[in-house]
RNA sequence: CGGAGCGUAGUAUAGUGGUAGUACGCAUGCAUGGGGUGUAUGUAGUCCGAGUUCGAUUCUCGGCGCUCCGACCA
């Protein structure tokens, strides 16, 4: 198995329900809510606002933009597997068919042609985090590859194809700005639109050879390229050799141009009460995904170890009490633990009856950056044990001084 | 979608045409107490359906599920 489904799952992070469908346990929730804030924080900056759109697609949707078809396999009411939709079991003698979201562009498309009308209402951008579902035939790797996921995905519109040019290059520098907060160096890659556009996509990929992309590129001049579209001649001003290697996708870029605000009616009046088609973009980034990238990025033989931005705590406290529960041990973890938490500190205590050697291998697995650990010897020397998750030195300090680190 | 394999306890595995064993886990006791400690007792299982057979967990067929290689992947 992956290396990051192996210690998602030992570490309790994680459940897997059947292939590529996971359960997110408390503690992977806690992750995967801090990279969502994160993210939240950086598209709310660009002026996107955020929404919420249906998992549930009537087939008239996808017909518009004819994409009915393309989607998840799902037992029919006749009992025939059928690759393309979603058939609800008969009622009042009909069936209704659906098809469940594996991208919104005809949903948000519906929303746009509805309340765009002029060019007053330009531009606009908005987004989304929720679980899509795909027809992957083969999940794998944990969870960079499943067939539901979370995925933030933004639309924007506009009058022009500047403003669009303009706007997309707002959402690469968030975009960057989120990667570099989670933790995350990514290499921006162009690669072929598909049947989305003519014009160059763009990939935001991150070296890892859990990956299953190919991918060139050259870290002085920025040059990158997905090995699909791969053109060296776009390189030959550079003299730096081009380096090639596997890669994770954790975002993507989109021009979408006029396909969908044409299938759907999307229209303003310009200054010169002229109709015109609004300009799109759609922007994407898994954040289930990039939870699994940072889990391959980001550890050692033993376990995980979150960057602090994303960790499901700051700290991980453990007693070593032995088996007395009212010994002198156990009662100044309590009272750590107390303090801590009233301090705004987010702390995980183990207070397991366990042993010694388990709950420090735990500790280790989960990947917790701060593990304090309260004991005889520590009481002995008044002080409290801290070791920084993947440093290999543990340092006796003042209580004063964990807490001061780490407000 | 092309190729291969697998399905036995909560997990990982062994074995057999005559109804199943081991390890870990879990429960309880005793010992231990700074890197998955020792010990005793207990707990729990053959994916579903059909066929062959006196008898199927084992063989055959179908279904469902899982894994691996490749293709696909907005």
């Amino acid at each position: 198995a992956s290396k990051n489904a192996q210690f998602l799952l030992r570490g309790g992070f994680i459940d897997k329900s059947s292939a590529g469908v996971y359960t997110l346990l408390p503690l992977g929730l806690k992750v995967l809510e801090k990279i969502n804030k994160i993210i939240r924080e950086e598209i709310n900056a660009i002026g996107a606002e955020e929404l919420l759109m249906p998992s549930l697609i009537q087939k008239k949707y996808w017909e518009k933009s004819n994409r009915w078809g393309i989607s998840v396999i799902y037992k029919t009411s006749t009992g025939t597997v059928d690759q393309d939709k979603l058939v609800l079991e008969p009622h009042r003698g009909k069936d209704f068919e659906y098809g469940l979201g594996w991208t919104h562009e005809e949903v948000v498309s519906a929303i746009a042609a509805r309340f765009i009308n002029s060019y007053k209402d330009l531009p606009k951008a908005v987004y989304q985090i929720q679980t899509k579902f795909r027809a992957e035939v083969r999940p794998q790797a944990g969870l960079l590859r499943g067939r539901e996921f979370s995925m933030k995905d933004l639309y924007s519109f506009h009058e022009s194809k500047e403003d669009l040019d303009k706007y997309y290059e707002k959402v690469i520098k968030a975009y960057k700005n989120i990667f570099k907060r989670l933790g995350l160096k990514t290499i921006i890659c162009e690669t072929g639109g598909g049947d989305f556009t003519k014009e160059y996509t763009h990939e935001f990929q991150v070296l890892n050879p859990a990956g299953e992309d190919t991918i060139f590129y050259c870290k002085k001049c920025g040059f990158g390229q997905n090995q699909e579209v791969y053109k060296p001649e776009a390189h030959k001003n550079c003299k730096n050799p081009i380096q090639s290697g596997r890669a994770i996708e954790v975002g993507n870029i989109f021009k979408l141009g006029t396909k969908f605000s044409e299938a759907f009616g999307i229209s303003f009046l310009n200054k010169n009460g002229e109709k015109k088609p609004v300009i799109m973009g759609s922007y994407g980034i898994g954040p289930t995904r990039v939870l699994g990238t940072i889990v391959e990025e980001f550890s050692d033989e033993y376990g995980i170890i979150w960057p602090e931005t994303v960790a499901p705590f700051q700290v991980h406290l453990v007693e070593l009490s032995g088996k007395d529960p009212d010994s002198k041990v156990t009662k100044a973890a309590n009272a750590l633990y107390e303090k801590l938490v009233k301090s705004g500190v987010e702390v995980l205590y183990d207070d397991r009856d366990a042993s010694t050697g388990e709950k420090l291998n735990d500790a280790d697995l989960m990947g917790i950056p701060n593990r304090v650990v309260i004991s005889e010897k520590t009481l002995a020397a008044k002080k409290i044990e801290l070791k920084i998750r993947g440093s290999k030195k543990t340092e006796l300090i003042l209580e004063t001084q964990l807490i001061k680190s780490l407000l």
